[in-house]
DNA sequence: AGCCACGTAGACAGGTCTGTCTATCACGGA
DNA sequence: TCCGTGATAGACAGACCTGTCTACGTGGCT
């Protein structure tokens, strides 16, 4: 598949790459940027220098964009990001879960933060019956069941409670973070280590690592 | 002011009320339930029963009338219905903060719950220099400047810090339970009381009131 | 050489939304 | 009685957005 250019060099963003590839990226800068809504098709083929019939090729419609960009984001943040970042820490039962909190620190002071695309996209088509809000709880899920695993093998009792609060004091940080409250990884980081300390695990230090 | 049929008979919803009065209610009941971006103008005045000059009149554009929404819901929402019932419960000391989850179990639980207006349109109209954003966060502000005062009442050391966690786990529980944990307000109230304990505040049995 | 699949460029239809404007009605006060 | 004010109903302009369609170019494969 792919024909034609498809041999193109791998290069920068928007040069020579593939039709494909840059709809692809572009569609994730601006999405993960702007939100959904706000960005349209047009703005898509002018960014990635691609003819709108290209576009509408290889998806059939904006939805369609919007659920790969969707897989997209959980490949790139959630995988990419986040569980290899966190699968390189320490074995100090805990201290995985600690690090997401740190991780987002980092995150939330990049100038460009634009908060958690599916969280975003939930309250932007939160509406009932639509496909891409089915789609974004899906990609919530995935994060809450790693998150799951990483109080599984710290042995808590209740593995699943505590990442399902977990996981609220992840999107809690996150749209404090978007109010403007930039040190709100930290605040939840503090939250964490209470709850590691109700389940019976030490939690090192007080001070961050 | 308000002329002509301003004495009309104060009736249910939309029977014979100032044209006003009506389009403030549904412009209520049709942001606070789909958002401001999904509800167009023609839809306002469709169902109050209004002309499309008479609410131009009132209001000289959608955003005039999103920020009254914005205003009339600190009124109902923040004040009237979270501030005027945590004001009822006992003294004990964390007591109303812990209050704040029991009524959030409720409001979660309600079929038509369609989480907090206010972090629903801070996500809806988050490009920085939207106006609809700045009133957000001010009345966002508002929230937690009250809980601010609950832990002020309640003796803690850092009442601000404590506020900005609590509220927090406000806002991470409405959007988990928008994202499907009916049960999201237990569990925030659990961690709250975590929190209370920290900051040395007995608060009672561990069963909910 | 010649076909074909993919690409560019952009006009266009059809829909929706905001905001303006016209025409008409009804009530209260001078 | 008649005027003014606010209300109704709805056509309309203008913007924007999705998705279709036409016209054309070009490189690889047979």
């Amino acid at each position: 598949m792919n024909a034609h250019r498809s041999k193109s060099v791998a290069v920068g963003n928007t040069r020579l790459a593939t039709a494909r590839e840059r709809i692809d990226r572009t569609a994730y800068e601006l999405f993960s940027q702007h939100g959904i809504r706000a960005v349209g098709i047009n703005a898509v083929i002018a960014r990635s220098h691609v003819a709108k019939k290209t576009l509408y090729r290889h998806y059939p419609s904006k939805n369609d964009l919007a659920l790969a960009f969707l897989r997209r984001r959980e490949e790139l943040w959630t995988r990419t990001w986040l569980q290899r970042e966190i699968e390189r820490q320490g074995a100090i039962p805990g201290e995985k879960l600690l690090a997401i909190f740190d991780m987002f620190d980092k995150w939330f002071r990049r100038p460009d933060f634009e908060a958690c695309s599916f969280v975003k996209v939930l309250f932007e088509h939160g509406e009932h019956g639509d496909p891409l809000r089915d789609a974004t709880l899906r990609h919530l899920d995935a994060i809450r069941l790693f998150v799951r695993q990483l109080a599984e093998e710290a042995n808590v009792r209740d593995a699943d409670g505590l990442a399902r609060q977990w996981h609220m004091l992840m999107m809690g940080s996150i749209v404090a973070a978007y109010a403007g409250d930039s040190d709100a990884a930290t605040r939840a980081r503090e939250i964490g280590k209470l709850l590691l300390a109700r389940n019976g695990i030490a939690s090192g230090s007080g001070a961050r690592a």
